[in-house]
This record gives structure tokens, C-alpha cells and sequence, in this order.
DNA sequence: CATCCACTGGAACCTATGGGTG
DNA sequence: CACCCATAGGTTCCAGTGGATG
């Protein structure tokens, strides 16, 4: 066992290592310069510089598939917006917030109300992490914003999925809360980055005129531009001569196939220099990028997998082991697990819906068959190899999976 | 060509958890 | 104390649905 162990030590201990700055490869980087943004950069300044004047600036939506840029644009606007607003001692209030990593609607409003230090001033005004219904906690946000006349700037990131799981109701709340406070000197500027483009769909129609007073879409990265970006970024992560050109132009090319996702090609860039570390490679070349594409795919499904709660494991068994793949037979195959494993079995209805959840994580896939008299289902497959199944499940259900190989 | 199967998928409702206000 | 709140993860109920079959 000790085989390679302390040459593994040695080789990381000897300081030979490829990258000097790893948190430039990871997503949370805002890079100084967003190469190919400066349009959309510069709109978002000017809309935003009102604020400098006194006055409300424009709510503002931005628009892009993932990977884009809106949100670095964002925030790094957003930055030199609030620092500038140091210097000119102008009382800017700025808060980002990224609702998906919230968690649910509630939850948006406790951050917000934590960030603007509500909950240390506003003795029995608090917005508590639960109890309060919605309207409450948000009409004491905005009384406090009101009260403190604060020059409020909310970017709300990933807004799409707040109005998902909760409707538009708080960004009404918002939108309309600047026409009461308009005279009295606070107001609120409202941000949305969506990654989808039919978010505007979803909103009512007064919410909608109101929070896309401007709009700004950021178009995929072309290949070639992702490759500049990789370079840039390389130069800030890399030491000199530890990654091939090749490797970077191979990265570019395999984020920019299917749209430009600059996220994709860094994350890529990444997994590659840490496998070229690994091995002890002198620098990163084309075949650890090959590798690294080769590990993310592999990977994704199996932490899937692993972490899935226990009845999503059973479903995926119930699908593999299953003859016909139709819902009904899945359905029965996952009855009978459960009384192998003695768990209460669910109902059919949520276990139909597990498989679409399962169908979006990529596990399995779908195809409405119609068998005329004999009634209209699904055939259920399992996209990812028997192996990584097996693999990712072993722990929990050892004896299923061998009957089920048998 | 109407029928009718075996589901699909929307919607309301339920329960537990972890709280709140007056 | 009585009664209210949000959310996750379920259940119950049920109106569709597409096309092979009689």
C-alpha cells in the first residue's frame, strides 16, 4: 500500500506545481477585465451612474445563457459602482444576492434584511430566518429602506428560479414599493440576471413593464473568443509554460460546441491542470484536457447518484432491473424492492415525478410510447453505464444490485 | 372511426419541522 | 396560550391523451 505514497508527498512538497493561482480557475473569480463585455459593461455603468445624480436609476434585466458573463459583468460593475460611491462619500447601498443559493423565497428576504443590518438595529422590526409571513418581512425591508432613505440597489442573480418556486409577488412588492417612496427620498433599484430567456413570460405584466425598464442580453462566446479568455485567464493562473496552447484552444473548442459557456471551459481548464498535477506532467497538455472532459462527464452522474435520496436510488434500481421499462413495471419492480429493503413504498404518482427529476439530472431517459388500446407510458432507459450504477450504489444496496446483475 | 387502455401531469391538500405574534 | 407563517416532500384526486384495435 505504501507504494507511491510518499512519492505523491514529495512531488507536491517539492513545489513543482503547475498553477500559481488557483482561484483564478474557479467560478467565483470576477476577473479585473471581461474581455468581449465592454458593451454590455458599459450599459449597465451608465444606467447605474444615475445614481450619482440622486436619482433612481432604471431597473435593469440581464439576459444570457449560463456561462456568459452577466454575472461577472454584474459584479464587477456593481464593485467599482460602490467604490466610487466611497470616494464621492455618496450613500450607495448595494446588495447581490444569488437566489437560487438562497434556497427559497424566504430565504432571499432574510439575506437581504441580514445584509442591510436590519437585525442588529431594528429592535422588534427584525426579519427573523423563519415565522414571518412573506408580506411581513418584506414590507419591514422596505420600511427600513424607506425609513433610512436608502439608496437601495438589489441585483438578484439567478432570479428566474426565485419567481419559479415563489411567483413574482416580492419582486412586485419592490417594483411598486418605489412609486409610495418616491417623494421620501429612499428608493430601490432592482437587478435581475436570468439565465433564461423566457423568464419575462412568467412575470405579470405590470412587474414586467416595471423591472425591464432596460434590458441587456449577453450573447454566447464564440469559440475563438472563449480561447482568448481561456489565454487571459491562463496567463493569471498558470506559471509560465505550464499549459500548451493546444490544450487551450482543445478546451475552447469542446465549451464552445454546444453554446459559448465560458463557465464550462474554465471549470475544464481546471479539472485538467489538477490531472496533470496529479501525474506529475510538466505542464498541461491536450490529452489532460481530453481526460478532464472525459472525468466531468463521468463524474456529474455519479455524485448524482450517490447522494440521491434513498427512494430516487430505488427508482434507478427499479429501471434497471426492469423488463419492459414502461411506467407501470418500473412502478411494480420498485414495489418489490421496497419490500426487500422494507421500506414504505410511495405512491406511483411521485415516483412518475422522481423520474423526471431523474430524467433532468440525465440518469435516465424517456420516451412516451403509445400502445394504442393497450394505453400510452413511458419507456424508461438508463443513460449512464451499469457500471457507474453499481458503483455509486454499492454502499446502500449491495444485495439488490448483485440480484440485479444475475 | 369510436373506443378505451395505462398512463401523464396539474392542482389541492396534508404533515412535520421550526419558527413567529399578541 | 391560541393561532399564524414558509417549506419540503409527500398524497389524493382527476381530467386529459394518442393511437392500435374491434
Amino acid at each position: 500500500m505504501s507504494f507511491d505514497i510518499d512519492s505523491i508527498f514529495d512531488k507536491a512538497a517539492s513545489g513543482k506545481s503547475l498553477v500559481k493561482n488557483r482561484q483564478a480557475l474557479t467560478i467565483d473569480y470576477v476577473p479585473e477585465k471581461l474581455p468581449f463585455r465592454d458593451e454590455e459593461a458599459k450599459t449597465l455603468a451608465q444606467v447605474l451612474s444615475t445614481v450619482f445624480k440622486g436619482a433612481r436609476p432604471s431597473n435593469l434585466l440581464l439576459f444570457g445563457k449560463p456561462g456568459t458573463g452577466k454575472t461577472a459583468v454584474a459584479k464587477n460593475v456593481v464593485d467599482r459602482l460602490q467604490k466610487k460611491s466611497n470616494e464621492l462619500k455618496i450613500d450607495v447601498t448595494v446588495i447581490f444576492i444569488n437566489a437560487k443559493a438562497a434556497g427559497s423565497a424566504y430565504k432571499v428576504l432574510f439575506e437581504i434584511a441580514e445584509d442591510l443590518g436590519i437585525n442588529k438595529e431594528e429592535q422588534g422590526k427584525q426579519v427573523h430566518f423563519t415565522g414571518l409571513s412573506m408580506g411581513e418581512a418584506t414590507d419591514r425591508i422596505l420600511q427600513y429602506i424607506q425609513k433610512k432613505k436608502l439608496h437601495f440597489i438589489l441585483v438578484i442573480d439567478e432570479i428566474d428560479s426565485l419567481v419559479d418556486k415563489s411567483g413574482d409577488d416580492i419582486l412586485y412588492n419592490f417594483t411598486r414599493a418605489n412609486q409610495r417612496m418616491m417623494s421620501k427620498g429612499g428608493f430601490v433599484t432592482l437587478i435581475g440576471i436570468s439565465n433564461s430567456l423566457t423568464f419575462k413570460d412568467k412575470l405579470d405584466p405590470r412587474v414586467r413593464s416595471s423591472l425591464s425598464e432596460e434590458e441587456t442580453v449577453f450573447n454566447p462566446y464564440t469559440v475563438d473568443q472563449l480561447r482568448q479568455i481561456l489565454q487571459e485567464r491562463s496567463k493569471l493562473a498558470f506559471n509560465e509554460g505550464a499549459i500548451s496552447d493546444a490544450a487551450i484552444n482543445l478546451c475552447a473548442a469542446m465549451a464552445g460546441r454546444e453554446h459559448g459557456d465560458a463557465r464550462k471551459a474554465i471549470d475544464l481548464l481546471r479539472v485538467a491542470a489538477e490531472l496533470a498535477e496529479r501525474e506529475g506532467a510538466t505542464r498541461v497538455d491536450e490529452k489532460h484536457v481530453r481526460a478532464g472532459q472525459d472525468r466531468m462527464e463521468k463524474d456529474a452522474p455519479f455524485v448524482a447518484l450517490k447522494n440521491a435520496p434513498v427512494h430516487h436510488k430505488l427508482v434507478i434500481i427499479a429501471v434497471t432491473k426492469s423488463k419492459s421499462g414502461t411506467t407501470g413495471d418500473v412502478y411494480d419492480t420498485y414495489l418489490t424492492l421496497c419490500k426487500q429493503v422494507e421500506q414504505k413504498p410511495l405512491t406511483q404518482r411521485r415516483v412518475t415525478q422522481i423520474i423526471s427529476e431523474l430524467e433532468l439530472l440525465g440518469l435516465v431517459s424517456t420516451d412516451i410510447v403509445n400502445q394504442g388500446r393497450y394505453g400510452r407510458s413511458q419507456k424508461i432507459k438508463i443513460t449512464i453505464p451499469m457500471t457507474t450504477v453499481k458503483e455509486a450504489l454499492k454502499e446502500d444496496f449491495a444485495s439488490l444490485i448483485t440480484t440485479a446483475t444475475n
